[in-house]
DNA sequence: GTAGGGTTAG
């Protein structure tokens, strides 16, 4: 992908000035030496000017291999390897001889975006020629190379080169970069040493690009600082920006900072946009806007960059900036940016997030009037239309991403999947998954841990261990799921049999396992092995407990009718209950038929939430059954007077390829009719064979 | 007229 390139402003000489002294050139026939047409050539080449380029070119009367070489890397640094290769070949059925500019040049560029065929080709006419000692052509063939993850071939290209250099080194190191290889990164940085080839910018850069949060990656990234410093490169660029990020990326924010904060002087607009990806990276939104405000308020200039991860973390509004989606967008337009693809997902992404009024509508707004749409785009949106609900509109998409041929990834295919178990319709579940199957992205955790999402929604748990057994178990992921899977079909014992055996596979769980080992534990009824999970958490697993793993524990509780542990367990938490918690103990005050309970926490609740609805329905409900009509009445009344409606309960059924969806009492079905008839003959042949078997049915229960 | 390196979007 390279749609940067397009917006990015580099100096370059104007046309007038070349075009002016081209003609002064031509008047005193200087044209006719050759050194003074390749310059001319290079001169126009800088100023994207490849007719002008080309005309000199083809009316030289004496071209040398400097005239080839300049149109060749002319068309490399436009981004062109097709027409490189092209000249390359004229050059050859001519029988003008490649040389080391010809092979550094047509090299370059096939790695940023070439065929592997053509590189092998030039492979051989380096052989053939007798450029193999030459440390550019040599160099530029490891980058090639490694550029194409052959790193065989990069590695024994390398291993045959008499002299090495920085650069040959560090298009080795870019090979295992490449993997994301880090320890043979590290072992060739020491070979690389001990030769006596300094790391320089190069070297460094990309490999802080590999330090995550894992283990002892923040030691190793302070030993590579002091390298650096030590090698005099802490100012420079592209290191001083690799570090700012990689510090973030192995979990230290403030010696990201602390760099940053001392590189004043030296910043270039990666810096700050470094900066800005360091915050991101540890969810620090504010940090990082506050950082981009300091941009604009010192007139930085801002860049494609810039405001793609601005507005990815970015909500339409929020209690700060109320109207900040509508300036960012704004800002984007005065940029002229709108139209660039990254941008426009970016904007998505940020109408996607937004909750609230219905911003999918502007999510889709920029997709429609975006001209070039990569799959990133397509994904957005896609996943905009699962998470937000819109099922049926996101299997719409996503079968028009399988007819226009838009790449599918393990993300479409996850957003795809949610979107089934949503609907629970198998039908379509199944056919996604058999697409999955047919590029082998069923074993990437996040389609597995939807298929088993989908297979276990749609009734069918020996399914979702079939896709787990086809999966790849080396995260949490998949083991969350299929926990929350068989704890969903009531098989808690299987559940946790299944954590005991991510535990002896040494799979590190994370806060999201404990809600499912809780869930599992609730419906096997398990109270005190679920409490015993959650205070291991911390003792045995060093996870803080979360809002969700307190909210899972007390439905564990009032699931068991221990309203008052449940309510212990409230007050041991760290931190203030918020709705998530006191819903689930309202619903837990419910269960256990404690209207009183029940007041004090609805009455909580709605100072958290005057809005919702679920709060007003449970305490009329339980009014309700205790008879107590008059109050009852009151949260009626109360209800309508806050405007406040019941959000209707939804049921689906997919026949023939078509979802169709019911309210209760819904009677708008065009075969509504039919549908009726054909449940009462059903309830008729229940009552029946209930009857047959001795178990008497409440007809309440089956009523239509 | 030749080779390597940093920042963005799901």
């Amino acid at each position: 992908m390279r749609p940067l390139h397009l917006f990015i402003e580099t100096s370059r000489p104007s046309l007038p000035t070349v075009s002016s002294a081209h003609c002064r050139a031509l008047k005193s026939s200087l044209i006719a030496d050759t050194y003074t047409s390749n310059n001319f050539i290079h001169r126009y080449l800088k100023c994207s000017h490849f007719s002008d380029a080309l005309k000199v070119f083809d009316e030289m009367p004496r071209r040398d291999s400097a005239s080839w070489n300049t149109v060749i890397s002319g068309y490399v640094n436009a981004d062109d390897p097709s027409n490189a290769w092209g000249v390359v070949k004229s050059m050859k059925r001519l029988g003008f001889p490649l040389d080391a500019y010809t092979f550094g040049s047509v090299l370059k560029g096939i790695a940023s975006g070439g065929s592997v065929v053509c590189g092998q080709q030039l492979h051989s006419d380096i052989v053939k020629l007798g450029f193999t000692d030459n440390v550019y052509s040599a160099s530029a063939l490891v980058d090639m190379y490694a550029k194409f993850f052959m790193v065989e071939e990069a590695d024994r290209v390398f291993g045959n080169m008499k002299h090495r250099n920085s650069v040959s080194w560090n298009a080795l190191i870019g090979a295992y970069v490449g993997f994301g290889d880090l320890r043979s990164c590290i072992e060739l940085f020491v070979s690389m040493e001990r030769e006596g080839v300094r790391g320089d910018g190069g070297t460094f850069a990309p490999l802080l690009t590999l330090l995550v949060e894992v283990d002892d990656d923040y030691q190793l990234m302070r030993q590579f600082h002091g390298k650096i410093t030590k090698n005099g490169l802490e100012y420079e660029n592209t290191v001083l920006n690799a570090t700012i990020v990689a510090y973030a990326d192995c979990g230290c924010i403030r010696d990201s900072k602390k760099v940053f904060d001392g590189s004043n002087g030296y910043r270039d607009i990666v810096t700050w946009n470094s900066m800005i990806a360091a915050y991101l990276e540890r969810d620090l939104e504010r940090d990082a806007f506050d950082t981009f405000v300091e941009m604009i308020r010192r007139k930085i200039d801002t860049d494609a960059y810039t405001y793609s991860s601005i507005l990815s973390s970015a909500l339409v509004g929020d209690a700060r900036n109320p109207r900040l989606g509508a300036s960012l967008h704004g800002l984007v337009m005065k940029m002229g940016y709108e139209k660039v693809t990254p941008i426009a997902n970016a904007m998505m992404s940020m109408y996607v997030k937004s909750d609230g009024d219905d911003y999918m509508v502007d999510a889709l707004r920029v997709f429609r009037y975006t001209p070039s749409k990569d799959h990133i785009s397509w994904n957005t949106i896609l996943n905009g239309l699962s998470q937000n609900g819109l099922s049926e509109e996101a299997l719409k998409l996503f079968h028009q991403m399988h007819n226009d041929h838009v790449p599918i990834d393990q993300f479409a295919f996850s957003a795809a999947l949610k979107s089934c178990s949503d609907l629970a319709t198998l039908h379509l579940g199944k056919q996604i998954h058999a697409l999955a199957l047919q590029s082998g992205l069923q074993e990437k955790e996040y389609v597995a841990s939807a298929l088993i999402f989908m297979y276990s929604k749609c009734g069918i748990v020996e399914d979702s261990c079939k896709s787990f057994e086809e999966s790849r178990k080396l995260s949490s992921v998949t083991w969350n799921s299929i926990i929350f899977a068989y704890a969903q079909h009531g098989q808690g014992k299987t559940a946790l049999n299944f954590f005991t055996l991510m535990m002896d596979e040494q799979v590190s769980p994370d806060h999201i396992t404990f809600v499912a080992v809780t869930n599992a534990c609730s419906h096997a009824g398990l109270v005190d092995d679920g409490l015993k999970y959650l205070k291991s958490m911390k003792t045995m697993y060093s996870i803080e407990p979360r809002p969700e793993n307190y909210a899972c524990t007390i439905d564990l509780l009032g699931r068991a009718g221990d309203l008052n542990r449940a309510k212990e367990v409230i007050k041991e938490m760290p931190f203030k209950p918020d709705a998530m918690v006191l819903k689930t103990l309202l619903a837990s005050c419910r269960s256990c038929g404690d209207i009183e309970s029940a007041m004090e926490v609805g009455n909580q609740l709605l100072e958290l939430d005057p809005g919702d609805h679920c709060i007003y329905v449970i305490l009329s409900d339980m009014y309700g059954n205790l008879k107590r009509w008059d109050e009852r009445a009151v949260m009626k009344r109360l209800m309508k007077n806050e405007g406040i409606k019941k959000v209707p309960g939804l049921s689906w059924i997919e026949v023939k390829n078509k979802v169709h969806g019911f309210n209760a009492d819904d009677r708008s079905h065009p075969q509504s009719t039919d549908i009726h008839e054909a449940l009462r003959g059903l309830l008729f042949e229940i009552r029946v064979s209930d009857d047959e078997m001795g178990i008497s049915f409440d007809d309440q229960d089956l009523t239509l």
